[in-house]
RNA sequence: GGGGGGAUAGCUCAGGUGGUUAGAGCUCCGAGCUUAUAUCUCGGCGGUCCCUGGUUCGAGUCCAGGUCCCCCUACCA
């Protein structure tokens, strides 16, 4: 007997349920262990930054990997299960620095590298243990670490990092000192989640580096980058994803005085102040026109399409002296109104004697004033620019946006505080002409949100190789040898992209990326294994801490015992391969993206496990959302694979979009459309979340909200109500699944109809879901569940009362039972605690012992069925083989086909009678129709819908041309250029029905005679026939009624009555009543047996007036004779 | 700044190569069905197809100009 079952289910105390069920009967390592040994299926996990907890938009991704993961285990594919965090790099760095109330680089240093680096290691544990369980919390299946054990790691470092620890490994307890043991989480014998900061992870690095510097493509580059003056770092192009806001800003206009021409300023614009000092030239387009102008008492040079706008208001004041070409006024000395400072005056000699008007083709026309302020210290064109002039280069500003010494009183002072010490200054040297407030599009950094400055910094970078100027296919061998960038193209080329687009997303990135600057002045991340030499310049990449251990002369001991970070590894020295001296490390960290680009190596045992490694790499599937990760994890996934193994690291790219909030918008906690996983996990539950996440379009963003939520979670609950009416009525019938020995053939039409389609259903989701197409799979899981609940069981209903006929009732819970199940294998990767909660109950009467389970169960050798009744059904429908195999028998499509015809000509006999209006309960004697349905079924099938249309008898016809009436259509793309000014009075005429039929099909209309195939004859109901069509289905209804009929639709409208009475009176199915009518009597003396069969009434009784009593409860109905009164009362005994 | 996409019902979106009554889902209203249902069925309300002009017998669709939004990309002063 099944567990008695809530109309209403709590889903999230079921999810907690399951939960606890999963991990005390270890359900999933059982799964594991039956599909160990299994065809290699190999997911790779793109990491999460174990920095904060998890959002909402996480649970998005997360359900997608736990989905597919599940969906390939019930194929019986083994997987590694493995999942990973992102740990190093910039963001936790942040956050501790928020945490510590810090706002400098300088402070950090002060406090001692080795404390700030333990703590941003706390971080990530902390954080690490939080997601794990919120993913745990999400239904997500992974081989994950015991979070107590994360925090007891984290503890024991903050304690002292030698502190021995011992924690769950993967084939019992493991020990080791806190830094060590943390240093090895992921590693075959610790198990559990793979972490970036790990040894191997690190060390692959290296590895890599070695490679790239081998290849001499890892170079120092000197440039004019973005630099975060807060984080005191560079930023990458990979990091400039969605840096731009919006900024107002001070410009100003300002003169530069000529040496030659005394008296003639050149007028300058520029958007950043505090560069004006390092200002070196001034650039203008040979092409344009130029002219001076007579403006308030000075004599300036603009650009002539840009006078107006640099003059301002007193534009009309200025009178014109001069016109030269751009070209003429190349070489022009000139003084600026800084020359004066020390710092100036030491790099372009006295007086700026080093500024002149250079040439430059990007100066635009329509901008500033067609002279350009050239700052190659403080600007990425300017520095090339400079570079092609030979021009010096003054960098005012140091790692933190202060200025150096020897800027006057801008010395000491942060950049963006200088602006009106900037102006006040130019006033005062006479230069300033104007300024004025703008907004425009500005950089900023990506994680703190600071506006971004330009510095001339060394940085290292990996060579993306050249960009050549003809088509891909048209590259030589050695063309593309000598290019990275290609490279890596032709690994992209074997990938399948989803959605397309991503391909080429990720071929246009590769085209416009410039080289990948991989180091960052930080403290917490991949300690570079460059080593330069101060002496020779020599530069050495090492390949692994087994190398530099092999290679230092200094310092290897303070590195003893600790993780390959800094400051330790800072320490050590080795010597110069060149000339002898001590070389140490150059201090940078790595790129993030490094640390997630080397998975598919330090993951999947390359180093220690070839044999491991060639099986599952490349990886079947990877899953991210692409916003950011085409240049990200993506790119460095592709460039590491394609240097290191020259292979695809994935055979499948799937992209999905973002969630928002439901208004469409970011989510903003100010906004209040944001929701926290949390607070979604307590409130709407993890099956809701991730069945509304997976039956969203990936390409788009989801809108995430409670009403969405609602609007699913409904769906679910109609998939309950029907488990909750099986369970009900096996009850009160004392059906059990043992008994039962039905098979497909031999059932009903319905049986077999529901049985069919639950074959289509796990099949068509098999293909799905194996395209990684989860989007249809959930559309035609609702479809299933659409029909499961309002076609199969609203006509099947009636066979499971207790009263019907045993066999038939036993073949419609069988049915049912099976049907239902089928579904619910279908829908648990998506949905796993309802799913498996209602699993359980269906099958209770059969399930093995814990321990006595197979992956044969639920394949075509053991259908699920036959488990059940042998007891040897598992504990979990995760343990269940995917269910097509064992449903293929079900299927009949041309029941399917006939079924749909069945379905739609009822709902065309509806709107006949709606139309007619004349409501379903009357009957009628009966429908024409035409149905196109044949074969063995056609009988049965045609009762159904009579019973459906509640006709005495449906007529199958073979035409039903006598109910219609033609209906010229005109073919208009055929006829429309023959009929040219004459078209509109033709179509008017059609429209009329003003159409002579001619001999051969052809018509004449408005004069115009249009031929047999210029033209489509149409069926229109005629006036007055109660006919419907659609797709060359016809239902016609008589709609004659007789005394009889009318008797009997009177009867039916009195039993809905007291059906309706006994739903407000609050009674069960099988309580018994007893009724009194008023002004029923035809009804009554015609079907009395009929009522008090279908309403429970043991008593009858035709009355003159109502009965006295509270007991009663009252009710009206009108019937044909006029209003009838009724009171029922329950019989008890 | 460059490149791409879009603007259609209150909301989310469909509407090959031009064809005359512009559709779907959700919402709202009405009716129907129903002692499993919050489901479902029928019907209704709801549109200046962003604006202006053009081509055409005919334009949501094609062309030109404009306005606004989104995505990708970019340190132009």
């Amino acid at each position: 007997m099944f567990n008695p079952v809530d109309a209403r289910p709590d889903l999230i105390s079921i999810e907690h349920e399951a939960l606890r069920r999963w991990r005390e009967e270890g359900v999933f390592e059982r799964l594991r262990a039956q599909t160990t040994g299994g065809p290699a299926w190999s997911f790779l996990d793109g990491p999460i930054t174990a920095n904060n907890p998890m959002g909402v938009h996480h649970a998005w991704g997360r359900t997608y990997k736990d989905l597919f993961q599940r969906f390939r285990a019930s194929l019986g594919h083994e997987l590694r299960w493995q999942q990973g965090f992102d740990c190093q790099g910039l963001w936790v760095e942040v956050n501790v620095e928020r945490e510590l109330g810090y706002t400098s680089k300088r402070q950090i240093e002060e406090q001692g590298l080795a404390e700030f680096i333990s703590l941003c290691k706390q971080r990530v544990l902390t954080y690490a243990a939080r997601q794990t369980e919120q993913s745990i919390r999400l239904g997500m299946w992974m081989d994950w670490n015991d979070p107590a054990d994360l925090l007891k790691l984290r503890d024991a470092l903050a304690k002292d990092p030698a502190t021995s620890v011992t924690i769950n490994g993967a084939n019992g307890p493991i020990s080791g000192p806190a830094e060590q043991l943390i240093g090895r989480l992921g590693t075959p014998e610790v198990g559990g989640s793979y972490f970036t900061f790990s040894d191997e992870n690190n060390d692959l690095i290296w590895t890599f580096l070695a490679k790239c510097h081998e290849r001499g493509w890892l170079y120092k580059g000197s440039d004019s980058m973005p630099w975060c003056a807060r984080c005191g770092t560079g930023i990458s192009q990979h990091e400039m994803t969605e840096g731009y806001a919006d900024r107002e800003d001070q410009s100003l206009y300002f003169g530069l005085a000529l040496v030659d021409r005394p008296g003639e300023e050149l007028i300058a614009w520029t958007t950043t102040p505090w560069t004006v000092v390092a200002n070196v030239a001034a650039a203008v387009q040979p092409s344009l026109d130029y002219e001076l102008v007579e403006f308030d008492g000075r004599k300036l040079w603009i650009g002539a399409s840009r006078r107006a706008a640099a003059l301002g208001g007193g534009a009309p004041r200025a009178k014109l002296l001069e016109t030269r070409k751009g070209a003429e006024l190349i070489g022009w000395k000139y003084r600026a109104p800084f020359d004066a400072l020390p710092a100036v005056s030491e790099a372009l000699g006295p007086d700026g004697a080093a500024h002149r008007v250079i040439a430059w083709d990007e100066v635009g026309s329509q901008e500033g004033t067609c002279i350009v302020h050239i700052a190659p210290g403080c600007g990425s064109d300017d520095h090339k620019l400079g570079v092609a002039e030979g021009l010096p280069a003054i960098a005012p500003i140091d790692e933190s946006g202060v200025y150096l010494d020897g800027f006057g009183n801008l010395s000491g002072r942060e950049w963006h505080e200088v602006t009106e010490d900037v102006f006040t200054h130019l006033t005062a040297a006479k230069s300033l002409l104007r300024r004025e407030k703008i907004t425009h599009r500005y950089p900023h950094c990506w994680r703190c949100a600071t506006p971004l400055v330009f510095r001339l910094v060394d940085e290292w970078f990996i060579s993306m190789g050249p960009l050549y100027e003809k088509p891909r296919d048209h590259l030589t061998k050695a063309e593309i040898d000598a290019s990275l960038r290609y490279q890596i193209m032709a690994v992209v080329d074997r990938i399948t992209w989803l959605p397309e687009f991503g391909y080429e997303r990720e071929l246009d990135w590769l085209r416009n990326m410039s080289d990948w600057m991989i180091s960052k002045k930080r403290y917490w991340g991949l300690a570079l294994p460059i080593y330069e030499c101060t002496a020779c310049g020599k530069v050495e990449v090492l390949s692994s801490r087994k190398d530099l251990e092999g290679r230092a002369t200094a310092g290897a001991a303070a590195l003893e015992g600790h993780t390959a970070h800094r400051p330790y590894i800072d320490e050590v020295q080795i010597d110069c391969s060149g000339c002898g001296a001590k070389v140490a490390r150059v201090p940078d960290v790595g790129n993030p993206w490094l640390d997630a680009g080397i998975v598919s190596f330090s993951t999947m045992r390359y180093r220690e496990d070839p044999e491991y490694w060639k099986r599952w790499f490349p990886a079947d599937f990877i899953t991210e959302s692409f916003p950011g990760q085409f240049r990200n994890w993506f790119y460095s996934l592709l460039a590491m694979s394609t240097v290191m193994a020259s292979s695809e690291p994935t055979k499948t790219v799937f992209g999905y979009g973002l969630v928002v909030g439901a208004d469409g918008r970011a989510m903003h906690k100010s906004w209040g459309n944001s929701i926290e996983f949390d607070e979604a996990a307590d409130r709407m539950g993890a099956d809701v979340m991730r069945w509304l996440f997976v039956g969203s379009r990936p390409e788009e963003n989801v809108h995430f909200g409670w009403e969405a939520a609602d609007e699913t979670r409904r769906r679910l609950l109609v998939l309950w109500n029907v488990y909750a009416f099986l369970v009900g009525q096996a009850a009160s019938a004392g059906w059990k699944p043992k008994g039962s020995s039905a098979t497909a053939k031999g059932r009903s039409v319905m049986d077999r109809w529901i049985l069919s389609r639950s074959a289509e259903l796990a099949a068509s989701a098999e293909r799905s879901f194996t395209a990684y197409d989860a989007y249809s799979a959930v559309r035609r899981l609702e479809e299933g569940i659409d029909e499961l609940s309002t076609w199969y069981l609203r006509r099947t209903r009636e066979r499971f009362a207790p009263d019907a006929p045993a066999a038939d009732r036993d073949a419609a819970f069988d049915t049912l039972h099976q049907a239902l199940l089928t579904l619910l294998r279908v829908a648990a990767p998506i949905a796993p605690f309802l799913t498996d909660a209602i699993y359980r109950n269906l099958a209770s009467e059969g399930l093995a012992d814990a321990t006595g389970t197979s992956q044969a169960v639920g394949g075509a050798e053991l259908p699920l069925a036959a488990a059940i009744r042998a007891g040897e059904a598992p504990g979990s429908i995760h343990l269940l083989h995917w269910p097509s195999a064992e449903s293929a028998p079900w299927r009949d499509e041309v029941l399917e086909a006939s079924m749909d015809r069945i379905i739609r000509a009822a709902e065309l006999g509806r709107s006949v009678r709606s139309a007619a209006n004349i409501r379903t309960r009357q009957p009628l004697a009966r429908a024409r129709v035409v149905l196109g349905v044949s074969g063995n079924d056609e009988a049965e099938l045609r009762e159904i819908l009579a019973d459906e249309l509640n006709v005495k008898i449906v007529e199958a016809v073979g035409d039903a041309s006598g109910l219609f009436e033609r209906r010229v259509k005109v073919l208009l793309p055929k006829v429309g250029k023959r009929l040219g000014g004459s078209t509109q009075a033709v179509m008017q005429a059609a429209r009329d029905g003003v159409v002579e039929f001619l001999a051969g099909g052809a018509v004449r209309i408005a004069g115009v005679d249009l031929a047999a195939d210029e033209i489509e004859v149409q069926a229109v109901p005629r006036e007055g026939q109660h006919v419907a069509e659609d797709d060359g289905l016809v239902v016609e209804l008589d709609t004659t009624l007789t005394p009889e009929l009318i008797s009997e639709g009177d009867a039916r409208e009195l039993m809905r009555a007291v059906q309706d009475l006994r739903k407000l009176a609050g009674l069960r199915r099988e309580d018994r009543i007893e009724l009194q009518a008023t002004g029923a009597q035809a009804p009554l003396a015609a079907h009395s047996a009929a009522i008090a069969a279908a309403v429970g009434a043991e008593k009858i009784q035709d009355v003159d007036r109502d009965p006295a009593g509270e007991e009663w409860r009252r009710g009206s109905v009108p019937l044909s004779s006029g209003e009838a009164t009724l009171a029922i009362r329950r019989v008890t005994g």
